[in-house]
DNA sequence: GTGAAAGCGCTAACAG
DNA sequence: CTGTTAGCGCTTTCAC
């Protein structure tokens, strides 16, 4: 059960040892003071070289009450989206000499209290969330009395937090025009059932894009899945065998687009001929489909970005004492998965 | 520049004072010794709720030398595998009471030896790799010199550490075994140009079975594509054109398997009746593609768990001194993409 | 410019 | 059973 501890390596006594030099002048030309000789700095530097030395990360951490940690906590990276938000955080961290912890809650509400937790007794020096529970009361007390730099990402919180927050209503409004500038009336809009504040975001800018354009917004239009699989399908076959079914999908996640998609093509109807169809978020294969699919896309090097920012600026004391906010746009894709709505939906021409 | 030191918390000496015990007395309730009096236990438990007291992780790693942390070094978390292994393994090492700092090498092998660094002087306990450049001679150096439990993940090298492989040859001879059952004696393989591991098994395994079975290698059968993107679309395409075309593709890879599913549909050729599709990998979009995809699936799970064990028991100090290595299974799972070779291929049946 | 020494928070060994 | 103490490896005063 209990973990051997580690063989030791050699510590900076030794290095000062071998160096003929005080314990102190070792520490100095380690860490780059400039009081030294460049004798000295030879010998120390030799001496180094000589034992390999590295400096002990845990004794550095305690004496200086700095981690050079972020703690790093998301739903899931198997959310491609996620997984690239933190490869794009961890290059910038890294650049700025900092590694990450990554904790997936799955979700889990008392998971993601313990995360924080650990995240704390761990000393990270900041912590960037994109938790599942934001509006569980116990997640935001843990995410408030964390006491180090957060930077919440894409979450509904009136928080205390720096945020990051994605341009959604703007976003999906622009779709809409777009969509209804190619003549399209009837527009679908394919979604997981969630609360939470992206989802209903989209929603939101989906409504009022239709009204902008004077478009009726059908409730059996605004199709909300129980779960990201499999109803899509059944779903999306259902609306378009109706009489006055839709002449464009607005498909959110990679899940429902796939089986739109694929419900699209068993009914043999054209794209985009028939039927037109965007994607909120932009799947790899998206550009690669045939044909390719029009994209609603988050810039995630920006989010990323803003986000290491944020937290940077916190670690240097500097931000002032209130939560900042940095809106990150939603770019707008077109490709051939969009067209002209069709002049009859009665009966879909067949393909070829 | 330099990161602001976050404030002090309460130390076990606060905890002690406020309980009126010695600091021996906290740490022994602490870390539940069984020599404390109730009544002790007591007090000071009752002194750490009052101070929300956590023990200072930096301290306990330098006195324990054991920082309980794993650290993860993947080419990228962006790639769909890595993500679930990386989520898998964070489950298992989290109820072993582990944290994982996740590094992506992006495959450069500075980076990889940067981070190898990195992890060893931040005192991991463990380490798990799937490096990109396993074979540089710096990279493997820095592989063997990091001096804690290592295991490899799917890499091929020969190499002082644990390792978990997939069994990649008999996986691939079953797949095209499964095929000639049905019939199929022209099939393709189409695959990324890598001269890594996994890929010359994969290729070895797909020979084997065809010979197995008396059917020739061709060698304009196997396409090797030199990026994952974009390339595979034209190679289907001319493949599916030739008067002696493919009966069967087992395609290589999300990316690869999208192309080469749109390269059929754009050459109105159905699936599987004029050709059966094979997927290496089980991307999510297989199972709910019309129709389902067959795929060549990894147990990642298993992957995991035989990692974290391999790593765990090392951290015990068991596993003796010699290397070893668990060998993961691969499944084949037949969906609806495969089907009866065509009886001739001349000219396809057109949908519909 | 350099050395000596204190102390970050903790555990474990030792004495009582 | 409890208190005292040494040190893990490091940075940083403070004298010299």
């Amino acid at each position: 059960m209990a973990p051997l501890p580690r063989p030791k390596s050699a510590s900076i006594r030794d290095v000062a040892e071998l160096a003929g030099v005080s314990l102190g002048s070792a520490s100095r030309v380690i860490n780059k003071v400039d009081n030294v000789t460049a004798k000295t700095r030879e010998k120390v530097e030799k001496a180094i070289a000589a034992l390999a030395y590295r400096p002990n990360h845990a004794a550095q951490s305690l004496r200086l009450r700095t981690t050079r940690t972020i703690g790093c906590l998301l739903t899931d990276v198997t959310n491609p989206l996620y997984a690239k938000l933190f490869r794009a955080l961890e290059e910038r961290m890294r650049t700025a000499g900092y590694m990450m912890l990554l904790a997936n809650s799955l979700n889990l509400a008392e998971r993601e209290i313990d995360i924080l937790s650990t995240f704390q007794s761990r000393g990270m020096d900041g912590v960037i969330l994109a938790p599942g529970n934001e509006r569980d009361r116990d997640v935001l007390k843990a995410i408030h009395g964390i006491g180090v730099p957060v930077v919440l990402l894409d979450r509904d919180i009136k928080s205390k937090t720096d945020q990051v927050l994605f341009d959604h209503v703007p976003g999906m409004h622009g779709v809409v025009s777009r969509l209804a500038a190619l003549g399209h009336r009837r527009i679908a809009l394919i979604v997981t059932q969630s609360p939470n504040r992206p989802m209903r975001r989209r929603i939101e800018g989906f409504c009022s894009g239709m009204q902008a354009h004077g478009l009726p917004v059908e409730d059996e239009f605004i199709v909300r899945l129980p779960t990201a699989m499999s109803a899509a399908f059944a779903a999306v076959t259902a609306l378009l065998k109706r009489p006055d079914r839709p002449t464009a999908i607005v498909a959110m996640g990679t899940n429902i687009l796939n089986e739109t998609l694929n419900a699209i093509s068993n009914l043999d109807m054209r794209i985009p001929q028939d039927i037109s169809v965007v994607s909120i978020g932009d799947p790899d294969f998206a550009a690669s489909y045939a044909p390719a699919i029009s994209s609603l896309r988050v810039d995630l090097d920006a989010a990323a970005q803003a986000a290491t920012e944020l937290l940077l600026s916190r670690l240097r004391g500097v931000g002032g004492s209130k939560p900042r906010c940095v809106m990150i746009d939603c770019h707008y894709i077109e490709r051939q998965s969009c067209g002209p709505a069709p002049l009859s939906t009665g009966k879909p021409s067949r393909r070829r």
